[in-house]
DNA sequence: AGCCAGGACAAGT
DNA sequence: ACTTGTCATGGC
């Protein structure tokens, strides 16, 4: 029976919670959906909003820093996924292929994979990170998002700066844009900002979407946006886990693991979920090399 | 030196 | 509707 993370201490430095499941902050900011984090000794830390958090895993409790007992229950619970009951999800993502074989690879992604959370991140920082992330590496994309909030985001603290607004990234202009590293993409993440700065209710609409084919379609008429950053930025921005994207690990995974092919859309609303746990899987097999 | 990276576009079949 | 060349840039 899945119920509620709880907090069960608040001091100026940050909140502890327990009941949070699997929860692991290590696999779910190193798995390639947020690119304004870091780990260093078991803590992640990084930036939401206009605030430097922190997240560590200590036993059953997940310390949460520069987080108040109100934000945590207001905010960083959703943000987090902790909302959601993973553990069903597992079990979903485990039991859905019919082909035993096609069921033994999603028991094995599950289990390296369990403990992520797909995070709810801010919707205009999702899409423009997700261009970046077009033909692209996962420690450059982190490099050149933290070049755009350098020179364009407000301060919030030392060394700190929030992701830019639509506007201020409209009006910077795409010589700005591409000098800070987007090369091609400068005149994607214009169009992005154009879109999102001219008219307030652009996300809202794509949000707002009864099905995944409108938001996709709406997402799409900015340019830059095709099927994969779209759907990264409805799984990692929109809450839509029914989104699977697509790129070249799980055309990897795909082929080498699902040669009869796959049908996501058996994980129903879990998809992004699953996709995520075989991209992270993967990399994870991979890892080293 | 060439290939790859959380791709998409435009032009050509 | 499907294939191909091209687009910056840095790490290997």
């Amino acid at each position: 029976m899945f119920s509620l993370p709880v907090i069960v201490d608040e001091t100026k430095d940050g909140v502890t919670v327990s009941n949070v499941g699997t929860f692991s902050p290590h696999k779910t900011f190193d798995c390639g959906q947020c690119f304004r984090f870091s780990e260093t000794d078991g803590t992640v830390s990084g930036i939401v909003g206009k605030k430097r958090v922190s997240f560590r895993r200590d036993g059953d409790l997940l310390y949460a820093g520069n987080v108040t007992a109100d934000e945590f229950s207001a905010y960083f619970m959703h943000y987090l996924s902790l909302d959601r009951d993973y553990d069903s999800v597992d079990s979903a993502v485990a039991t859905a292929l019919p082909r035993e074989s096609d069921a033994a690879v999603m028991r094995e992604a599950v289990r390296v994979s369990s403990g992520i959370r797909i995070l709810r991140q801010e919707k205009w920082e999702t899409l423009c990170s997700f261009i970046v992330s077009q033909n692209n590496n996962i420690p450059r994309i982190k490099k050149i998002v933290s070049a755009l909030c350098a020179s364009l985001g407000e301060r919030i603290g030392d060394g700190d700066y929030a992701f830019p607004d639509a506007k201020t990234v409209l009006d910077a202009g795409e010589e700005k844009i591409f000098s800070l590293g987007t090369g091609f993409r400068a005149p994607y993440i214009i169009d992005a900002a154009r879109h999102v700065a001219e008219d307030g209710t652009f996300l809202d609409r794509v949000a707002a979407a009864d099905s995944y084919e409108d938001a996709d379609a709406l997402l799409r008429t900015v340019k830059g946006v095709g099927p994969k950053v779209s759907a990264c930025t409805l799984l990692f921005g929109f809450s839509r886990t029914d989104a699977f994207p697509i790129d070249v690990w799980i055309k990897r995974v795909m082929e080498k693991y699902f040669p009869d092919g796959l049908d996501y859309n058996l994980f129903g609303d879990a998809a992004g979920i699953a996709q995520q746990y075989l991209f992270y899987y993967e990399r994870y097999v991979n890892e080293g090399k």
